[in-house]
DNA sequence: GTTAATGTATAACCGTAGGTAATATTTCGT
DNA sequence: ACGAAATATTACCTACGGTTATACATTAAC
């Protein structure tokens, strides 16, 4: 069995049709035929019963399938990693981090930066946690931005800050009269929450059941400015991190300190065995610099 | 990057030599030095530095290969499978066991089964769980018998009987008068122990933390019939399975029943995908009753 | 029932990746 | 200096996977 029978027969169960995946796969019609003809010749079973004009997966074929789609995945990862290793540039930095870090820490990081150092050259992205780590193994970033993520072999975490959790309320809105909340405060009102889907999200859920709070629960969602945006438009109030919190746009909105804190890692991911350039690591002490500042405002 | 590339790239890094690369993957030698110049163009980077006929892999080769391992393992575990479901012969039962079963229960199971069943063909193994779920998904084998297997997706467990853990020692061991023995008595003998590597040597270990039994280790060994073979020898004294115990040529020790007692199950696993054909849900019948008399003696 | 549309199979042809054998070249050990 | 062992180069061949053109089968439309 060769890789082409692979990627025919995934391409074929996938569509359903041999026309369909040859448009996939952009070649023409019969040389599918012809492969997958091929493929079933050296198998020694049928993969589709052409029933009709139709392609009706085998057993055999459903057997196959799962096995064949790893073999898949795991090559177009080792194309990707492959294809990533050709170009090194010490001169270029791709970064890449969570919703919460790209939309304004990171940028104004990245500003400063790049009127002390002239010609270094960005590629941001912006990914959820799962593809940060892809994406390093991948070589396809040189540094991740993310709070508490978990461990991972061959990827390091160097802590750069840690922050706390705050919580955010229309600005309207009396809760108290002191300047700290803490949870009891916000159990009868309408509460946003963060999915459990992030390490962030998992973190606060966490702490939440240990403190046995009560919230009412309105709306879940995994990305923070999400939860920031809908707390402006005056839907309720939520419990979110700091870094979030404190970006630009936060007109409307009032923020509490939380009492106890809850606090968490702010954290670089790279990979182990890639040394990271001059110039990144020049970046990353900027970095944590800037993060410093902009938490201590 | 063609998997041929991948093929050629594995063998020779794991080789250290093209030509035996070569003799690896059944061709000549220049063919190797060929398709791996080709892979090295392609990628746009070298993957051995050419020093003195010595080949050292680059750092990108290095990089490559975590990858290229996977890809590389998942394709023959593939081309396994693909193999495997050519011939599926409805009166052929394939059957593995862990040794405990292999040794003794079984055979004897099979013996007694072709008597009443004439012309049924058997395939045997003996593997550790691990392999087993592997042999398993690669539909090697139909049906595997293990004690306590963890489930595993895709991977259906049949209970069909539970036995308990009992004490072995040399026959000339005066421990106590009881017939019974609890942990205690062990305390100061020499103990052998059975690896944590598997299930039922996890379950063990556990149990004996959870009633902080002193044991002194003298020996640690992952075949249960190994650790039957020291306490024949004198070596010392073992908690061990029930299955093993009893199997034949247990002269030279004597058995004792542990209080409390320690039960765990014995499964069968077999492939949920796959129903198993007459025969073979005949066989499990058969095995189960012969099963719960062997553990009644 | 004929026709149009859609999907698959077959035929004839072709380029190239990947195989061969034979030979040159390089490096090491003695 | 020379033989042994590994790699590179050359010339050649085969068959896998691609192409276009066309035949065949099934369904939908009228």
């Amino acid at each position: 069995m060769r890789l082409r029978h692979v990627e025919v027969f995934h391409a074929v169960y996938t569509s359903g049709s041999i026309t369909a995946a040859a448009q996939i796969l952009s070649v023409t019609q019969p040389s599918i035929s012809k492969v997958l003809a091929h493929a079933e010749q050296v198998l020694g079973y049928a993969l589709f019963e052409r029933v009709r004009g139709a392609l009706i997966p085998t057993p055999e074929a459903h057997r196959l399938f799962k096995s064949v789609s790893t073999v898949y995945q795991d090559m177009e990862h080792l194309r990707r990693l492959a294809k990533n290793l050709r170009s090194s540039d010490e001169s270029r930095i791709r970064v890449a981090a969570t919703p919460a870090f790209g939309l304004h820490l990171l940028p104004s990081t990245i500003a400063s930066f790049l009127s002390s150092h002239g010609r270094t050259a960005f590629e941001i992205e912006t990914l959820h946690y799962e593809e940060m780590a892809l994406a390093l193994e991948e070589q396809r970033i040189d540094i991740g931005l993310a709070f508490d993520p978990p461990q991972k072999p061959g990827i390091g975490i160097d802590l750069i800050a840690t922050a706390e959790f705050v919580v955010l309320a229309p600005v309207n809105l009396k809760i108290s009269d002191q300047d700290v909340l803490n949870i009891q405060d916000l159990e009868n009102l309408p509460f946003i929450k963060l999915s459990g889907r992030s390490p962030l999200g998992q973190r606060l859920t966490e702490q939440l059941e240990d403190r046995s709070a009560d919230l009412k629960t309105l709306v879940t969602c995994d990305t923070y400015h999400v939860a920031k945006s809908l707390v402006a438009e005056g839907v309720g109030v939520t419990i979110i991190d700091e870094v979030t919190a404190l970006s630009a746009g936060h007109v409307d909105i009032k923020i509490w300190r939380l009492d106890p804190t809850i606090r968490f890692p702010i954290s670089v991911l790279h990979e182990d065995s890639q040394p990271l350039s001059m110039v990144a690591r020049q970046f990353l002490e900027h970095l944590q610099v800037k993060t410093l500042e902009f938490l201590q405002e």
